[in-house]
DNA sequence: TGCAGCCTACTGGTCCGACCAGTGCACTAG
DNA sequence: CTAGTGCACTGGTCGGACCAGTAGGCTGCA
């Protein structure tokens, strides 16, 4: 404990340096999305290094999603607004790389979004109550699968936003697209999806009528038991316990 | 429904082509980590492009957390392991670029780590419960507050870890260090460090007891309240009802 | 006067060739 | 057999060049 801690002098590299330059004016406010940085001749010029440098920095911005750059543009690159692209895609990435099974993600979504409904039971406005009304009307008079599905992802979109948790609104939708993206062909291919989709709807109805009414607790078991109910099918059944865990 | 849907030709470039290739030889696992990529001089003669575009293509695919360069390695960029670094980056990027409040992370954190309980106190080891007892006792003897905080964090993991869902795991983690990134210097400053430190040992006692005594949502609520009770005081006055709204 | 169409200046995407500091390995000298 | 040295090669950076594409100003026609 105790004497002056050096720390380690890494070889920052020029690029870098660009990076964190650009990221901090973004992440600052001082560059707002919509808001153009200048040609990647002018950048080079400013910071003092080559073109090449200066397009690096722009990949990795870019990957980050701060940034996008069309070819021919005048303007220059443009500063995004915040999406969850990025987070999107580390998260997709970590689905393969660290080999999540689709029980951990389907996990993952029980948590959260019964969570989210607890949250929303309180949390909720008025107009927020009426948008789940609409989107579960919506549902039931779905034309084809693919349209209730879309019906089904705005119901939750919703309660995650009533939630008031941004964090948590950001994080379904990103887990939820990929448990979407690993069950798509399967579901495509479903026995009989006139009966999944009533049951379905009797689940949201549920679930909204427990908002409704204020109550959180049981609003988060509905939801847990609704996809636990809508996915357990797609999980090997050596998995379910883990699912039912959260079941009580 | 309907006619054939013709898919936008998107002008894709000869960069993302590259990321593509290398990344799919990485998720697919033909391409394992530890394992080396060709040289940039090697991949460009097998891509046909140049060295420029090969750079680029590292950059995203370094951005991304899937291989690391040092200069002067005669090996070639080294294709790493899986690591949330990535996660972690944009997740910060995040709180920053869409303006997450540390109510919204703590209350994050709230539901992650509960949840985490909730499946440990089912699903632990004994040589979990074993890790557990042992960091509360480290706790109990850390020497000062950095060492003290270390364990706490050591306690919250093996919990994540024994909920047995990776996505929890690195999800806690990642949100964990973003909070205490955001509230070290308060914490630093913070009147009678004694007096909190006792207050989270006996709390983490608490939910030990619960996980040993396989009572998970015991375990649950009382992580909820171990957590309010530690950073309340942090969170502004106004959006503490939020925090409460997961007490019941 | 108003608008359609062309022109130009500039953009980003890609390529090439060059230099530098650093690394690991093989080879050499002791 | 080991310690030390050189070399071949690496990634990082630079500069210059060409191309296709864009936007906005300009021209010329109606």
């Amino acid at each position: 404990m105790g004497g002056p801690r050096f720390e380690p002098v890494r070889a920052v590299r020029a690029y870098e340096r660009v990076v964190e330059q650009v990221e901090e004016a973004i992440e600052s406010g001082s560059l707002s999305p919509g808001e153009r940085l200048p040609s990647e001749r002018e950048l080079m010029v400013q910071f003092s290094v080559s073109r090449s440098t200066v397009r690096e920095a722009l990949r990795v911005l870019q990957a980050r999603g701060l940034v996008r750059s069309r070819p021919g543009d005048p303007h220059g690159a443009e500063v995004l607004p915040f999406t969850p692209a990025a987070l999107h895609k580390s998260m997709t990435t970590l689905a393969r790389v660290a080999e999540l099974s689709l029980a951990e993600l389907v996990q993952f979504r029980m948590v959260l979004d019964s969570s989210a409904s607890l949250l929303a039971a309180r949390l909720r406005t008025d107009g927020q109550l009426a948008e789940m009304d609409a989107a579960v009307g919506r549902m039931r008079a779905a034309a084809d699968h693919d349209a209730f599905v879309a019906e089904d992802v705005a119901f939750h979109d919703v309660v995650a936003r009533a939630s008031g948790n941004k964090l948590i609104q950001i994080c379904t939708d990103v887990v939820r697209s990929i448990v979407l993206g690993l069950i798509s062909e399967k579901l495509a291919a479903a026995p009989d999806k006139r009966a999944l989709m009533r049951q379905t709807i009797e689940h949201h109805e549920e679930v909204l009528a427990a908002v409704r009414a204020g109550d959180g607790p049981l609003a988060a078991r509905l939801t847990r038991e609704a996809m636990y109910d809508y996915y357990a099918d797609y999980v090997p059944a050596g998995e379910r316990p883990a699912l039912r865990a959260l079941l009580e």
